[in-house]
DNA sequence: GCGCAATGTCAACACCGTTAACATTGATGT
DNA sequence: ACATCAATGTTAACGGTGTTGACATTGCGC
């Protein structure tokens, strides 16, 4: 209807998508943070000053770009399992989280730059927005699947406040370790992830393993 | 002997100690890494191209800055206890755990901009040449309190490489969920450490706390 | 098919990191 | 004491950056 078929300038005037493709070629740079508005648009074929017709600022921009990121990482935890779904039994569950965890690390070892735009300093304020949105969020499923622990009775009590805080910060932390190349993060994936989860349900009370 | 008494700039040529003026107007900086030689110079009264006199470039000089906070995170871990002095018994041990933990914490708390310069991009160099020069760094506290938690009977095994990856993962962690406002990780720092230490200790195997 | 809002261009501003050429100075050796 | 020289400062300039305002082109809705 109003897009052209082609995404690719050529020597029109108007480009047809600007914003997305230069949300797109700030994605596919290397080094998302230090990119240049004037690079990104005169890589499109396309003047400086364009790009302040879809951003407000630079930073506008890369804002923006968290949010895409955010809602990548959204969707690898989709990936692992369906939030509506309940774990089944324990195994289910321990698994759920299990994932879940290894979809974190691998996304920062995929996007360690998209990984620090999100949880860097930019980011905050796109983070807060992401949150009051209501939607269901990335910060949705590591709650659920601690609960689907309690449900299928690898814990005994439902998950305190505090264990969603562990949790959430042993996983969190060994991604950021990995991305800041700390050598004991450094590893297979599966096996950071798997030493990682067993302390983690020790950690929280799943007693028996 | 050879630093004027005045670390303040008056009208002379010479500044007298130029170089750590700029890492201390730096460090002094709301927002170290945005900050601008040009700006900082000005700020002490002295050109910008002065300030290439003692660092090779911007980077250089955050660089710089990184170390010196990577130094002043250890001294922090070297005030929680005595990296030479074994445990007394259990509850010291266990202790000395938790003041780490929230040695970090509160570091992260008080200075998040020096701490996003430590664990970001630009100082993975510098965090690497830290660890190679042998002497006690930041790196050796985490492992020798889980040393302790094994010597005073704490733990029933020597601490695994894993054991020492999950405990640093959760505390870096918290610590940076914190710096990135997250919600679920703000509150108290004694409260959010008790929270995450206790969790520690059961991930790695302390039973009967 | 006219007109207007959307979307682009161009030119300019101030600022930035960095460098080269030059100036001042304090310490050092005789 | 004094010349010398390395250390440390200055100024001027380069190319690059974010951002803005004035103007140009275009496609969509009446």
């Amino acid at each position: 209807m109003k897009r052209p078929s082609e995404s690719s300038a050529t020597g029109r005037y108007h480009h047809g998508d600007l914003r997305r493709a230069l949300l797109e070629a700030a994605a596919a740079a290397p080094d998302i943070e230090h990119i240049s508005l004037r690079e990104l648009a005169s890589g499109l074929g396309v003047s400086a000053a364009a790009a302040y017709r879809h951003f407000d600022s630079r930073e506008a921009l890369l804002a923006e770009l968290a949010a895409v990121g955010i809602g990548q990482l959204q969707q690898r935890f989709a990936d692992t399992f369906d939030l509506h779904a309940p774990a089944a039994d324990a195994q289910e569950a321990i698994a759920r989280l299990y994932r879940l965890a290894v979809a974190y690390l691998r996304f920062a070892d995929e996007q360690p730059a998209m990984w620090r735009l999100i949880f860097g300093a930019y980011a905050v304020q796109t983070r807060a927005n992401a949150l009051q949105s209501g939607a269901p969020t990335s910060y949705s499923y590591l709650p659920a699947a601690l609960q689907g622990l309690y449900t299928t009775g690898v814990i005994a009590a439902p998950p305190a406040p505090g264990d969603l805080l562990f949790t959430w910060s042993t996983v969190h932390g060994a991604a950021a370790l990995r991305v800041g190349n700390v050598a004991a993060a450094q590893g297979e994936v599966e096996h950071v992830g798997a030493e990682v989860v067993q302390r983690i349900l020790r950690g929280i009370g799943a007693y028996g393993l």
